[in-house]
DNA sequence: GAGTGGTCTAGACCACGGT
DNA sequence: CCGTGGTCTAGACCACTCC
């Protein structure tokens, strides 16, 4: 906790927020009493708003207050890892989960043409291609196809893949700046339908990622394939 | 447009980064050149960066500088309808898609339990259930079931339903504020089996929606299921 | 140590909502 | 009209990056 002023006001107001302090009046206080309270500048009192709105929490309407949205049980899980890193949410579940990965392929190539075309990364640099399934307890739930910019990521082992390739990245100082994300449905390739527990379905949903350093380059293509019925997505959009 | 300093400053910058004026260096001006630039505040500028950061276009780092994120043809994509009130993008077409509506169902209900749980609509509460066809170049795309919290819409018809409904609550002065989304893949239902063009697919993409107007008050839930292969979920994740 | 973005303050005026 | 959030200015100091 780095505890500016702005993060402060931020944390204190978010769980008034949840705790119902401010449900009644549906309204949080104007931001003059809110100064007054922390003794802040207005910066910070509006910078701690705009991060609840960024959070689905609040909405500010000019000339008239901000505006707390209306939540309940229900709609507890829309608010719920709005762009976490880790991305796929698994539904209807706070228990500990059981994982195991299993690295289908590890190997370095150079980029072709086609490779290129769909990754974005530039003919002739190398990667790695890697293909992991992620068993999540004991159901084939997952299947990662990872392409990294190996002039980017440094050295990667099978021993990294197993574990968690993002978890040595970091630790090796490479900061993950931006993450671009594309979610599809689509049906099951050969591939799919081999590693993962379909049962009757015939589907997937592609979570497609591309992630970006602190430098602005692209170090990372990868498609996530996983079984319908087990995992959410969440968005928030603000006007 | 509005055209304040701030905006006036960002449809600048980010005409510049698509033209790729900036390109080479991978970097913005840093900000005291952009306030001589502009003539402006520092607020301004900075605000117009954070806007560009929001986009995914640039990414600032403390005592470095705003760099630029690589985008190529491939990964634009990527950078649109990020968040935007439509929702579903599809894929792959610039051209002008043919539109239809086909009414199924247009009702007034009271919320019971069942329908509560799902849609966190108050029980007892009289609510439209609507259900729509959404057919886009000859093919059944996407149904759309939902629920309109009536108190809150004012009457809708099913003329209105035909047409757009949001266009209509807008008209009326219905602000809208916030919407929430959730995205699953999902076996398809009888129903969906029944309305849509799945072809040999057996599973739906389902993006759920939860809409707020200006006073924070949920008057929306919207499932809409659509076919696979054919449409496209945007996401940012920042650090 | 120089350069840069992040936080913070204290003010001002404007635009919108509601009375 | 008053109350409110949105925009904007001119400054200050801090934290981080890079040389």
């Amino acid at each position: 906790m780095a505890a500016t002023t702005f993060e402060t006001i931020y944390t204190t107001l978010r769980e008034r927020i949840l705790n119902g302090s401010y449900s009644i009046k549906m309204r949080l206080p104007i931001e003059d009493d809110l100064i007054a309270e922390f003794s802040s500048s207005r910066y910070a009192v509006r910078k701690a708003i705009e991060k609840l709105a960024a959070d689905g929490l609040v909405y500010s309407v000019k000339g008239r207050g901000v505006v707390l949205l209306e939540h309940t049980p229900q709609t507890q899980a829309f608010n719920l890892d709005l762009g976490k890193l880790n991305g796929l949410q698994k539904l209807n579940t706070n228990r500990k989960l059981n994982y195991q990965t299993d690295v289908l392929q590890f190997e370095q190539v150079i980029v072709d043409q086609a490779l290129s075309t769909k990754t974005a990364f530039e003919v002739g640099i190398p990667v790695y291609a890697i293909q992991r399934l992620r068993i999540i307890d004991d159901v084939r739930a997952v299947l990662d196809i990872n392409y990294f910019n190996a002039q980017l990521t440094g050295e990667l082992t099978e021993d990294i893949a197993v574990h968690s390739i993002y978890h040595h990245l970091k630790q090796n100082g490479l900061k993950i700046a931006v993450v671009k994300r594309m979610l599809r449905v689509e049906s099951a390739t050969a591939l799919d339908q081999q590693q993962l527990a379909l049962g009757e379905n015939n589907c997937i949903g592609n979570m497609i990622s591309i992630a970006f350093n602190d430098a602005g380059r692209q170090f990372e293509y990868t498609e996530s394939h996983f079984i319908p019925n087990q995992f959410n997505f969440n968005q928030l959009i603000r006007n």
